[in-house]
DNA sequence: ATATATAGTGTGACTTGTCACATTAACGTA
DNA sequence: TACGTTAATGTGACAAGTCACACTATATAT
């Protein structure tokens, strides 16, 4: 029924030059006349030609793929815009969703399927070394997304650090001195880091009541920790949630006991998600620009794979904390 | 530096074979002897062999790829559960996130991409037949999610006609008869189906009011829509809602302008977004399970590749009505 | 003993581009 | 006129698999 796809030959047949002619106008290639490009251009018209990728990757060893490796759901706020910048960029997108314990082979296998450069949006600390990961992946271009500051490791993120320690300073300079945590889970980069920056800032200023709960990021999660907290009996005027989800699942559990934000009890968190300026009460939190962080994770990618002299390097974001309604002074 | 891949033959020459034997053992080929198999996986082990992706997909014309195509960030929340069950079923996944002009573009080209199967995240109705659909895609299996109810195309879908109507007459039912409507855009399937449905249920009630804004379901949309309505002058009770997003926005206008929920104006959206329940109000919606939705686009897609005959049909779910906090009697 | 089936294995052709190099044409200059 | 130079085009080899078919053994049936 279809009749076959026409090829390179068919092509030159049809324009009555060689194969090698109708490569170089697909490929843009400088030195062909005019003329010929018209004439070439014509046949792949006429004839709804299209170049066989697979032969075309299998020639030159490049598929133009970019590829993020995801653990979770969590990250999906990142993909369109890093899909849609990819592609802006000429490049292919794909996805692979793995648990653990298949990321190594995924790597593995990343080079026979003609990657060329890889995006982790990896929640937990990679232990690996550079080299290991480079190994791993066969020396194809990576860039990790929200990596602990510090590591030798191409990445971009946001400085946890600076932004748990607004967000806690925000809370202590309101007067607020019995400050509880439900931090991100400790495994998580982001999660540790804003868990050690509270526990240094509260240290700092001589407040060491170290009550934290460890959640999940969930809304679900939030709620949980929050009711731990109250059942277990705590007294606290503020708490540290490590993400805006958490701080809605806690919002409800304070209201199920009777404490109001932020009459009762002050939140601070992170993310500044949409919902988080129309929440009631609208949420102090710190604000961070997922699609910035993907686009800026795809042209860093891009960069490396064009010019493998790029330098290794830390791309480094300042979050904002951003005051709304959910805290207030003492 | 690194030495150059093994390919089949090197791993036949390891194993005293010949290459098409150990193309027989790659593919889990029967009529492959035990003992065989084993020097062979050794070879495999030993050379680290990992089969040509473009080899293989130039040879059999199938490259065990899926693509969805996106037009815009609003579908997010599929993606990751599509993307592990394409994996699952030991597929590859990829992202096309075209601009609308680019749409048949990519159509034409995903046959020279090898793509096995389509998913279409569409928002705007689809004004393709099914067979210009295919030919536009060189008969490459596709299945839309969320298409309108009846139209000879491979869907899997919510029945928004029902949804709308249990939302609706919910209101109704509390005797609500000033019913406004923030509709989502009404180039949307599900949009515009929900708005028809609102004004066929409103009018059988002999309610005809026709207060609607159109949306475009995000926050802001809703905040701007519903101050349109609030600065008109309009009157209601309740709002028929596009989705959560809106409601959320929706809710921020009506405080400003002094109006509480449910107490002054009743709300009722569409989505059951995880924020929806832990909203104050919480909010009553009709739920949509989007994990499932995108969960069986792909098996239905698989279907599809894997099996020819599968009947064209479309897949129809039915929402329900949660009733939570912001709808309440007259 | 011969024919037939079948499990296991091997061979040649083919897929469709691109690379490196070879060739030709066109032009200016010694 | 002969030569070098450059632009434009062509040729052969190659990438790494799979398909269809051919070939061996061995086992079973006649």
């Amino acid at each position: 029924m279809t009749s076959k796809r026409a090829n390179l030959r068919d092509v030159a047949r049809e324009a009555g030059v060689s194969y090698q002619t109708v490569s170089r106008v697909i490929n843009n290639h400088e030195n062909v006349s005019e003329k010929t490009r018209q004439i070439v251009e014509n046949a792949i018209q006429k004839l709804d030609y299209r170049v066989n990728r697979a032969a075309q990757i299998m020639q030159t060893g490049r598929s133009n793929t970019i590829e993020v490796i995801l653990f979770n759901a969590g990250f999906n706020f990142f993909l369109y815009e890093m899909a849609r910048t990819t592609q802006k960029a000429g490049y292919h997108f794909s996805i692979s969703a793995v648990p653990e314990e298949e990321f190594e082979s995924t790597l593995k296998n990343a080079a026979s399927r003609f990657i060329d450069g890889l995006i982790f949006l990896a929640d937990k600390p990679l232990t690996y070394s550079y080299t290991d990961l480079s190994n791993l992946c066969n020396n194809i271009p990576f860039v990790l997304v929200g990596a602990k500051i510090g590591l030798n490791l191409p990445c971009v993120l946001y400085d946890q650090q600076h932004g748990a320690r607004l967000a806690t300073e925000h809370l202590i300079n309101q007067g607020h001195q019995a400050i509880a945590e439900i931090s991100g889970p400790l495994q998580n980069y982001d999660g540790s880091v804003r868990h050690e920056t509270w526990l240094n800032v509260m240290h700092d200023h001589g407040l060491d009541n170290k009550l934290s709960v460890e959640g999940d990021y969930s809304i679900e999660g939030g709620y949980q920790a929050m009711t731990q907290l109250l059942r277990g009996g705590a007294q606290f005027t503020a708490v540290f949630i490590g993400n805006d989800s958490m701080a809605i699942g806690a919002h409800t559990a304070l209201r199920e006991y009777g404490l109001g934000v932020p009459d009762d009890v002050s939140i601070v968190s992170f993310d500044d998600t949409p919902e988080a300026a129309h929440f009631v009460p609208a949420l102090t939190t710190v604000r961070q620009d997922f699609q910035l962080l993907g686009r800026l994770a795809v042209e860093y990618l891009l960069n490396l794979i064009q010019n493998p002299k790029t330098p290794i390097h830390q791309r480094v974001l300042q979050p904002e904390l951003i005051v709304r309604e959910s805290t207030r002074p003492i």
